[in-house]
DNA sequence: AATGAATGAGGATTCATTCAT
DNA sequence: TATGAATGAATCCTCATTCAT
């Protein structure tokens, strides 16, 4: 693998661990088993590194967004499916999963370029298939705009949440749950 | 107002916009208008100030949901309640949200005793409210113990949300709608 | 004595020792008997050490400099009593004048602001006086401005050999000779 | 041209801009074209291509003054011409008057081979030929040593002094009346 | 001979905490 | 109680140097 994915890995463990304030750039270095200069090849500094695990990250989750756009179904199956890929990742990377949660929720202003994208890019792919999904009646006349960034944020959460009480073995039917609950909880009510 | 409690809100102020590891010390005394030796007199050190807002919020919450328990009203509706005071909350003090919302989704390890208190009180007490309502067959067969912890942390995020865009004039609305979502999204479906 | 002052000469006596560059903060903050971090109290960083030096005497070089203005005598005589005082400054501070020979060559990209000013500064005044000079016939037909920033430079240049040589006996002749040989030089000869 | 001239003048360009400190051996790699790893092939460290800087200079004014020596005129015709050779060489590489002024101005302690040697060995032969000067009465009583060390320096920083201040146009003057200068400054006065 | 990716020792700066007043 | 000047451990980042290719 490439030095600077090694790099990401790394990080990302070491990050959703002791966090990323109190993450010192030696240890991402000595897990990585490089030198700390290193890493200074690859990023410009460690805010850097923060940045590029969400880049990397956004990047999936556009280019699978982009993907079901182009197929034909409901939109509120369109936002069933991009909720599961949207779990699913997290469930797969647990790691991933908590560092996206506890560092993505900073103020805009501490914010490097890829966290304030990502937690405006993923919503807003959320919130244009809710629109849709409104203007055809599929669901209630809600805030589409809070509910795709409180849809977003659920996932990532629950992804961490299971993580940290230990709860793997209920993953599976937990994000089911979660999808039902979410689509229920959004769906027109009579 | 004491002084130790001048300190929570300057704290609490300044910990919303920097992050808890970017806040110095000296400038919630600056805020609060005292000296740094001051703060030392009324907490151990940083991390004590972080303890004290999650103690001074999680009694407030703990005091509610009592209150509340001794009321006769359907399961389903005690979480209604609880998940009304617990917006109501949050909506009056944006600041406190934020903290709440970003210091409180750390790792365990890292975490002050109030802060893991919070984490595992709130959503106990949320716990068993579910599993009452589970039991009289109100909501359906989710596990209610990730269900507790979701419903808790949708409130902060979304306290948290309004907050950073923007968005204080949607409140009202964004909260009952909120609830609704929850209770649709939890209760049974035939 | 002042902390900040007492910094500026830890500062002068190790920075004519090693050369600013290779001079370690915590090494002045050694020899001044204070932690390192006191020295960012007074100054914001290791330039403005540097800067406070010529600041200093800078600051001690105009004072004299205006006081003469104001006497009556002809201006190859105020040369005479600058250059004097200049070399007397020297002469009393080698450690002083070693700094503001070393470090006071740099490029102007590089220099600090009081640095900028004391290397056009001092040579202005020593200009001023030479085109009065000049003006009265005193002396010949030479380039004003070149000659002051030579005359300058020749006296830190040489407190700083004297010092460097071990030749602190020879200094009183050495200056006494060095005023005589400016004048000389510089004098209309027929 | 030699890879290890090529490299030198690289070196000088970028020390003179930067002061040799601050001076990356990248950059100096970058300029010359070369790769880092090829600098260490000829160099044996940073330090030492400052000092094959010095050397190159040195061994040039060597050669000229042990021309000169040989030649039959009065002791300060042959100051006058070393003074003028000096001046010319200065004048046509000012990156070179730069370095040699600027990193030349250091404590012996920090000082490479051949920048001691340089400041030792040039100032000698001035030294020598105003001694033999003064014997012949020609110049004052002065103290040959210091002056020797002075009149060298003079020429360096007024080479510098140009090359800053922007005035390459003035040269030609300069130098001229810097000679003269010089001379009168150390000529017998009656 | 030539390269440049990799290294890690070293140094500037920060900031939580203390303690004399 | 209240203060803030002083501290120094801790940490980011740089850059001279090496060495496998």
């Amino acid at each position: 693998m490439k030095k600077k994915e090694i790099i990401r890995l790394s990080a990302t463990k070491i990050i959703a661990k002791e966090g990323f304030c109190k993450t010192k750039v030696q240890a991402i270095a000595d897990d990585a088993e490089v030198g700390v200069g290193t890493i200074y090849l690859y990023f410009k500094n460690k805010d850097g590194i923060l940045d590029y695990i969400f880049e990397a990250q956004h990047k999936k989750m556009v280019a699978f967004s982009e993907d079901i756009e182009k197929r034909d179904m409901p939109p509120i199956e369109k936002i069933k499916k991009l909720l599961e890929f949207h779990f699913k990742e997290l469930e797969n990377d647990p790691n991933l999963a908590k560092v996206l949660a506890q560092e993505g929720s900073g103020t805009p202003k501490n914010k490097t370029k890829w966290m304030k994208y990502d937690s405006i890019g993923i919503p807003a792919i959320f919130h244009k298939m809710l629109d849709e999904s409104k203007k055809k009646e599929e669901i209630g006349n809600i805030d589409t705009e809070i509910f795709a960034a409180v849809i977003f944020f659920i996932g990532r959460e629950t992804a961490y949440l299971l993580q940290i009480k230990g709860m793997r073995d209920k993953q599976y039917n937990t994000f089911q749950e979660l999808v039902t609950f979410i689509i229920n909880g959004i769906k027109k009510h009579d």
